[in-house]
DNA sequence: GCGCGACATCGGCAATCGTCGTCATGACCC
DNA sequence: GGGTCATGACGACGATTGCCGATGTCGCGC
């Protein structure tokens, strides 16, 4: 490996002018700039970037912590943080916890000791305890989660706001008799999809009896299951509002094995808005989550902090959005 | 921050004892090692890998630089490398190129000055070009591309065989009439499909006409756009092969769109078996790639190069698998 | 039984990895 | 002589590690 002293050795001047020049930190002659320069070039020296971060004292790295980038809703986050972070000069260290409370601590023990300039983390339920035992040691930014602490940035989705949209939307296509298919219950967002969408209901009179609520886990074989269940215990219903995407594709392959049309004898609202909601038939009616703009959120969030550490933390709530395609339709009288 | 310094001082020794006892390196008396160790408890010291991997010549760390991690495909192989990483104790700096060769060098640049212990790359069609600029100064494992290089591993999946299953399955299945939707022409994987695909064929005494091919990009909406076309120019077609599962999707809707039952009137195989190939209606049967073992490979085989920088380049090749579902049907006579 | 050297055990000093920033130095000009 | 200006020397940053020194143990020869 070439380092700033064979390229000072070449060009014939100290390290410090070296450094001094592709840094820019102090007036250089132009001509011995340039003479460092062409040796830069002709040595292909690339400087050492920790003994650079071990001496400035930031690596230019953020740490991003999700469950699962096989899920298509994290790699699409980790995608857009991956890009805004390169653009403001970040690299990106990605780890999978699996939800898993012990793998969480453990990869923030690594991320800290590879001195991290900020975390990004989608924690499990049990974020709150992993996450005080390193506090706040490093900047970081929550996503979908909220922790009372210094120096600690949240970005939330209006859950519950998604969940209204939904109900609104199936009440003014004239529904009466509704099914919920929901998520899990520990989790940060499931509760408060069903809430908003019970809310909507409420305002126009309707009420969701509890045997027309089937709890899942946010999984395609769970859609599935739950759907079964829900047909047996809620006959006569209309509607459906899955607590996302996946369930809702879950609940659409056994209403078609059923023989049962959609939408003309089953309307389905989804969550989340993953890509492949426009491969199903008909193309998913869902609600949307600002997926790009939590990654961009976040890594602003993030940025802004690097600036000002000690501004007082921020939470800033993205608003999801209905959008609509094939898989909803007026109820029949 | 607490250095080993701190720890060495609260706890009365040097810091060449704290180093050893951390290690493993050398004896240290039972009784100064358990002082050594409740005084790292204390101070609650997690050590700096940067000063450490500086020191070391090694980071633990590894590149992975990928078209885009927002495609599943993609998002699962990264996931296994992730997890293979993780257990052999390395961490893994997450890249996306969007295929760009520019990005790439970009990123090549950023990871090499970061001093990755390894790389691995699934890169562009110029990746030859791209990589030999950068090469060998790093241990890398390329995905489904191959480079004639010292200590550059391949990992290979084998599309021409899996081109020649679907093939295969479909002639067997008594199709007489065949329609290809192609991927990009200059991908790696698309034309070695295409050619098993033709093979199988041949072996059965039928031919693949050119009009009832249509090449496209590997995307949902390219799917679709080539069965329009596909429809328009190849009348009679009772079975079609989409070189990956997005374009089946994408052909899937059209044809529903237009009223034509798969697997009666059409059968239809896909390549990859995405998540999301049991999430359409009828399931798909397609091709599956090895994701998993792609990744685990990947890692594995560098590791062993990590081991032994010297030995001989070498690549593996995995087969990929014909998964039934339901898009398929005996052609009717 | 005693004295002395060989050897093992354990701990500390200081060099080192590559870079950056501060202080110092010499040249030059007014 | 004092003030710029361009550049060089040098000491961190935080850990690892080769080498050396201090202490203790043991064996051997007389």
């Amino acid at each position: 490996m070439t380092t700033i002293a064979d390229v000072a050795r070449y060009a014939g001047v100290s390290v410090a002018t070296v450094s001094h020049v592709m840094n820019r930190t102090r007036h250089v002659e132009p001509e011995t700039a340039e003479r460092v320069r062409s040796a830069i070039a002709a040595l292909r020296y690339n400087p050492n970037s920790l003994a650079r971060s071990l001496r400035r004292g930031e690596t230019k790295t953020i740490g991003l912590l999700v469950p699962d980038n096989a899920n298509p809703f994290f790699a699409s986050v980790a995608r857009q943080i991956e890009d805004a972070g390169f653009v403001a000069g970040y690299t990106v260290i990605l780890c999978n916890s699996d939800g898993s409370a012990e793998k969480e601590e453990r990869y923030l023990q690594v991320l800290m000791a590879k001195q991290i300039d900020g975390l990004i983390f989608a924690g499990s339920s049990d974020h709150a305890r992993v996450f005080s035992s390193l506090l706040p040691s490093v900047p970081a930014v929550l996503l979908d989660r909220e922790i009372h602490s210094v120096n600690v940035d949240s970005v939330l989705v209006d859950h519950d706001h998604g969940g209204y949209l939904a109900g609104r939307y199936l009440v003014g296509l004239g529904h009466k008799k509704f099914g919920v298919i929901g998520g899990p219950r520990d989790s940060s967002s499931s509760p408060a999809r069903l809430q908003g969408f019970v809310r909507a209901l409420q305002e126009a009179g309707l009420d969701l009896p509890a045997s027309s609520v089937v709890d899942s886990d946010y999984h395609f074989v769970g859609g599935r299951v739950a759907m079964e269940q829900l047909m047996a215990q809620a006959p006569g219903i209309t509607a459906l509002f899955a607590c996302n995407d996946l369930m809702a594709m879950g609940a659409l392959t056994v209403l078609r094995g059923r023989g049962l049309r959609v939408p003309d004898e089953m309307s389905i609202v989804g969550f989340d808005d993953i890509p492949y909601a426009v491969t199903t038939w008909p193309p998913l009616t869902t609600i949307a989550q600002p997926v790009e703009k939590i990654g961009t959120r976040a890594v602003s969030l993030l940025m802004q902090r690097l600036g000002g550490p000690e501004a007082p933390s921020r939470r800033e709530i993205l608003a999801p959005a209905l959008v609509e395609r094939e898989s909803c339709a007026p109820a029949r009288k």
